[in-house]
DNA sequence: GCGTGGAGCGCG
DNA sequence: AAAGCGCGCTCCACGC
C-alpha cells in the first residue's frame, strides 16, 4: 500500500497510489485531514504498513516523532529524485533528461545540498504550520504525485545507457549486468536512502546519550575551571604567557596564523606553515608548549562549555544529521560538528544506568569494498583474514603490515608521491585486477566521464573548470588542465570505493533498523539506534538485549554484503565493542 | 558591520 | 613520515 502525504491549505492531504503511482482505482480520491488530527490518522494508517511517500522526510517525520509515531516505510521524494535524475543507470530516460533542464527553480530535482533552501527548522511546529500548497510550488498533492510517477517510470526503465555501454565498462573487467540487475539495484538504493532519511530524524530525535558532568570533568581536567564568555580559560592563559616569553613577542595571539608564522619566523623557525606536523619538526623551546595550545585551544573552541550549552539538553546530543550531504553518498551532518566528535571528549558519551553502548565498526570496510567491486580472487584471499591488511602484507609485502596499509589506501586515493606512490607498482602486479579497477576509475574522470557506486549512485558532471580547461592552448594552460583532470581522476577513483562503502552502509543501516523493530513488536525491551558514523553505528541498550543486538548487527552486515554483491567469498566483519563509555570502544 | 575564503584541525 | 579522498566547524583576514 501506498500513501502520498502532501501540504494543504487545511493541514494535510492524503491520497492512495498504485505501485507505478497512479491514484488507487478502489479508492482514488484525496482525503483532506487536519493538522492536529494528522498524526492520530497517520498512526491509524501505519497499522495497514503502507509506504509513506513524501517531499522529504525532514518536513513530516520529525513532527510525527514528536507526537510519538513512529513509522516503518517511506519514500523520499527528493532524495530519491536526486539519485535518479543522476544515476547513469537512468541517464537515458526522460526523467534524467527533463532533469537536466531543470531552471533552478524547481527544487524537486536539486541535489539536496548546497542548492536547496535549507529545511525548515526541525521542531514540533514544522508539522502543523505546513503552508499552503500555493506557497510552495511544485509540492501539491497533484505535483508529488506525478512526481512519484515520473519517478517509477524512470526506475523501471533503468539500464545502462548506450554512451556508457561503448565507453568501455567491459575493459574495467566490470561483468556486464542485466537491465533488471540494475533496476533491482537502484530500486535497493532508494529504499536504502529512504529508511536513511527515516533513521536520520530518529537518531535525532532519540539523541546520543551524553553526561554533561563528565564531559564538565574532561573541560576542566585539560583547561582548568570554566572561564567567564569570551575569555581564556586558565591553562591557555598560562600557555599564551609562556609562548609569549619564549617567542620574545608580548603581544601574540597564538591564535592568529599570519602572527604566529611572523613570531616562529623571528625566532629562526623557518616554517612554511603552522600545520602541526610541520611545527613538530622543530626543536625550539616554544614548539612543545605551541602544540599544547593548538590541541587545546581546539577543544575549547570546538567542544567547550559553549559546545555543552549549544548541543546538549537533558543529557542527550542532537544533531542534524543530512542523508543525501556527500555527493558520494556519504551522511553529512549540521550544527555540533556530529561527525567530528573528537576522541578527547568521547568519555562524555555514556549508557543510562541498566544500559550498555554497543559500539560496532565495519573492519576496513573501503578496501573490501574494492575487493568486492572488482572480483579480485587473490585480494578476496586476504579478505578471509580478519585482518585484510595482514593479508595482504603476507601475500604481497613480505609481512609488512604498515606497508601494505599504506599501499592499498594510497591506491584508493590515487597517492602518486611519499611512500604510498612508490609502492603502487608493487601492488599492481600483485593485485592486477583491484589496482586496474580504481584506475580505470580515474582515467574515466580525467577524461570527463562519470563513474557510479555499485548500487547506482553517480558521481557528478565535471566542474566548469575542468570543462573550460579543456580549451587550452599554451603550454602552460596544458599543465594547469592536467592537473585539474588528475584532480578530477583522484575524485572519482575514490568515488567508486567510497559511494559503494555508503551503498553498503546505508544498507546495513536499514537492515539494523528492521532487525531492531522486529526485536521490539515481539515486545523484548530492546535497543535503540543513536549514532551512525560512516562505517560505524552506536547501540544503546538494556542490559538484557545486548546479545541480540549484537546479532543484529552482525547478520545486518551480512545481509548489506548479499544485498550489494551477492554471496561472493570476501568477508565483511564488523568490530563491536560492549561499553559503558564511548571512550572505551576502541 | 557583514559575508566570504583560507588556514587549520577534528572525524571517517 | 606526513602524500592521496570525503566532510564541518572555528578562527582570522580581507574586501565591501
Amino acid at each position: 500500500m501506498y500513501l502520498l502525504l502532501a501540504a494543504h491549505a487545511d493541514g494535510a492531504a492524503l491520497q492512495q497510489l498504485t505501485a507505478d503511482g497512479a491514484p488507487e482505482p478502489s479508492n482514488p480520491d484525496p482525503r483532506v485531514v487536519s493538522a492536529g488530527d494528522l498524526a492520530g490518522v497517520v498512526r491509524g494508517l501505519e497499522a495497514r504498513h503502507p509506504r509513506w511517500i513524501w517531499h522529504r522526510t525532514q518536513d513530516w517525520y520529525p513532527a510525527l516523532l514528536g507526537a510519538g509515531v513512529e513509522l516503518e516505510r517511506c519514500y523520499d521524494l527528493t532524495l530519491c529524485g536526486s539519485i535518479l535524475a543522476h544515476s547513469e543507470f537512468t541517464a537515458h530516460t526522460g526523467y534524467a533528461q527533463a532533469a537536466e533542464k531543470l531552471t533552478q527553480d524547481d527544487e524537486l530535482h536539486q541535489p539536496p545540498r548546497g542548492l536547496q533552501p535549507p529545511a525548515p527548522p526541525p521542531e514540533q511546529g514544522a508539522l502543523f504550520d505546513a503552508p499552503a500548497p500555493g506557497q510552495r510550488p511544485g509540492q501539491s498533492l497533484e505535483a508529488l504525485r506525478a512526481e512519484y510517477a515520473a519517478q517509477q517510470a524512470a526506475l523501471s526503465q533503468a539500464a545502462l545507457s548506450q554512451a556508457a555501454l561503448s565507453q568501455g565498462a567491459t575493459d574495467s573487467g566490470t561483468a556486464i549486468i542485466t537491465d533488471a540487475g540494475r533496476r533491482q539495484r537502484l530500486q535497493l538504493l532508494l529504499a536504502a536512502e529512504s529508511a536513511g532519511a527515516m533513521i536520520a530524524a530518529e537518531m535525532q530525535h532519540t539523541g546520543v546519550p551524553w553526561r554533561e558532568e563528565l564531559h564538565e570533568q574532561i573541560l576542566a581536567d585539560h583547561l582548568g575551571p570554566r572561564p567567564a564568555p569570551g575569555q581564556r580559560p586558565a591553562r591557555l592563559e598560562t600557555l599564551t604567557a609562556e609562548l609569549r616569553l619564549l617567542l620574545k613577542s608580548p603581544a601574540l595571539n597564538p591564535d592568529s596564523p599570519q602572527e604566529l608564522m611572523r613570531a616562529l619566523h623571528r625566532n629562526g623557525i623557518e616554517v612554511k606553515s603552522t600545520r602541526q606536523w610541520e611545527l613538530k619538526e622543530s626543536s625550539h623551546p616554544a614548539i612543545v608548549p605551541l602544540l599544547e595550545y593548538k590541541k587545546l585551544a581546539r577543544l575549547h573552541a570546538a567542544n567547550g562549555w559553549a559546545w555543552l550549552d549549544t548541543w546538549v539538553k537533558d543529557g542527550r546530543f542532537q544533531p542534524e544529521y543530512v542523508v543525501g550531504g556527500v555527493v558520494s553518498g556519504r551522511w553529512a551532518s549540521r550544527g555540533g560538528g556530529a561527525l567530528q566528535i573528537p576522541r578527547q571528549i568521547r568519555g562524555a558519551v555514556h549508557a543510562d544506568p541498566g544500559h550498555k553502548l554497543i559500539v560496532a565498526d565495519a573492519s576496513q570496510l573501503e578496501p573490501r569494498v574494492l575487493v568486492a567491486l572488482a572480483q579480485d580472487a587473490k585480494m578476496a584471499e586476504a579478505a578471509r583474514d580478519k585482518d585484510l591488511y595482514a593479508g595482504i602484507a603476507a601475500q604481497g609485502f613480505g609481512g609488512d603490515r604498515a606497508k601494505a596499509k599504506v599501499a592499498l589506501l594510497g591506491a584508493i586515493y590515487g597517492a602518486t608521491t611519499g611512500e604510498s606512490g612508490r609502492l603502487m607498482p608493487q601492488l599492481a602486479r600483485t593485485y592486477p585486477r583491484a589496482v586496474g579497477f580504481v584506475e580505470q576509475a580515474a582515467r574515466d574522470g580525467e577524461a570527463g566521464r562519470t563513474v557510479t557506486s555499485r548500487l547506482g549512485r553517480s558521481s557528478p558532471p565535471p566542474s566548469d573548470r575542468w570543462l573550460q580547461s579543456q580549451h587550452s592552448t599554451t603550454a602552460e594552460e596544458q599543465r594547469r588542465a592536467d592537473s585539474i583532470a588528475r584532480s578530477r581522476g583522484r575524485f572519482t577513483r575514490n568515488f567508486v570505493v567510497q559511494g559503494s562503502a555508503a551503498d553498503w552502509a546505508a544498507c546495513w543501516l536499514a537492515e539494523l533498523r528492521r532487525r531492531l523493530r522486529a526485536m521490539r513488536s515481539e515486545g523484548a525491551a530492546v535497543g535503540e539506534l543513536v549514532f551512525f558514523l560512516h562505517d560505524e553505528v552506536m547501540v544503546h541498550c538494556p542490559d538484557s538485549a545486548v546479545a541480540d543486538c549484537i546479532k543484529a548487527i552482525e547478520d545486518s552486515a551480512t545481509a548489506a554484503k548479499e544485498l550489494l554483491f551477492g554471496r561472493i567469498p570476501v568477508e565483511f566483519p564488523v568490530s563491536v565493542a560492549v561499553v559503558d563509555s564511548y571512550d572505551n570502544a576502541k
